[in-house]
DNA sequence: GTCAAGTAGTTCAATCTTGAATGATTAAGG
DNA sequence: CCTTAATCATTCAAGATTGAACTACTTGAC
């Protein structure tokens, strides 16, 4: 092995501040999201997902390469949801191995009420400590990490 | 309440991009890491802040407040890195409530045997796709949300 | 000094996540 | 067709996290 080609100070600091920012974010987001509507920031996810999908619905699998977490975490997150009266899940016609997971009426008035909450939590956590001429910098950036991972 | 202030679609863009690299992001890395070397991310970082303290040492408060989670999940980390002899903990005289994770030798050279390999993860699923002009950047929006949320 | 309030750290039960194993179905090649 | 390999989704047990409750100690006000 060659010998380590460290990380500059300038790279340290952003890949730290990257961790910390995503751990704390992603707290702090969960406890706002949970204490104004009893939902986690993956919930939230989920329910977006579906409402921007075609019919309110999207197949598991599509749905789980989405939301970028393992095919039984959504499996169960799914379950929750559906006990909750949030989401339903349809047997696919078009191929009997798939599963439709679907929005129910019930989940999308939910995802309203709960949007502008969400919302000012964004913009307090994230958008408020965020200059805009940045933000190009920040798409470019973040976009192409996701596009690497998502392979 | 007022009228929402919608996200833009660049702002819009931004957070799902964070959103999901984060997940994504530390899903690789805790994969590739425990697979190299038996550790999580988390305990590597908690090895890290440890390896960089005076004396390899820092109240498990302290630690707690650099790792940015919870006392009881650091708490139950430490319980773990300390059945594996890489971490020990201190009474503090100083102040009797206390205690001190004090990293071990065996610790250390856990450590810098994680190291290369952890470095080549951060550059092959972060630095890579991260271009030299957008690090500022980086710097900027990451830090001052790191900065808001740790308080 | 003493009491109330605050801080440090751990523990426990409930909840959630992980990853491998499973069952069921489809796709591809001969 | 038939077989093999791949895909879709779920299940289960083991492990991790959460948040509240708890013990022990310190601080500050009187």
């Amino acid at each position: 092995m060659s010998e380590p080609n460290w990380l500059s100070d300038d790279e340290m600091r952003v890949w730290r501040a990257f961790i910390s920012s995503s751990a704390a974010l992603s707290t702090a987001m969960d406890a706002s999201l949970q204490k104004s509507n009893g939902l986690k920031l993956d919930d939230f996810e989920v329910l977006v997902h579906l409402s921007e999908a075609e019919d309110h619905r999207l197949r598991m699998s599509e749905l789980s390469d989405r939301h970028l977490h393992s095919k039984s975490r959504l499996s169960q997150r799914i379950d929750r949801l559906e006990e909750r009266g949030f989401v339903n899940r349809e047997k696919c016609d078009v191929d009997a191995r798939g599963t439709w997971a679907v929005l129910t009426h019930n989940g999308m008035r939910l995802l309203e009420a709960a949007a502008p909450a969400h919302l000012e939590h964004v913009r307090e956590f994230f958008f408020d400590h965020i200059e805009a001429k940045d933000i190009p910098a920040l798409i470019r950036s973040l976009e192409s990490v996701v596009e690497e991972l998502r392979k």
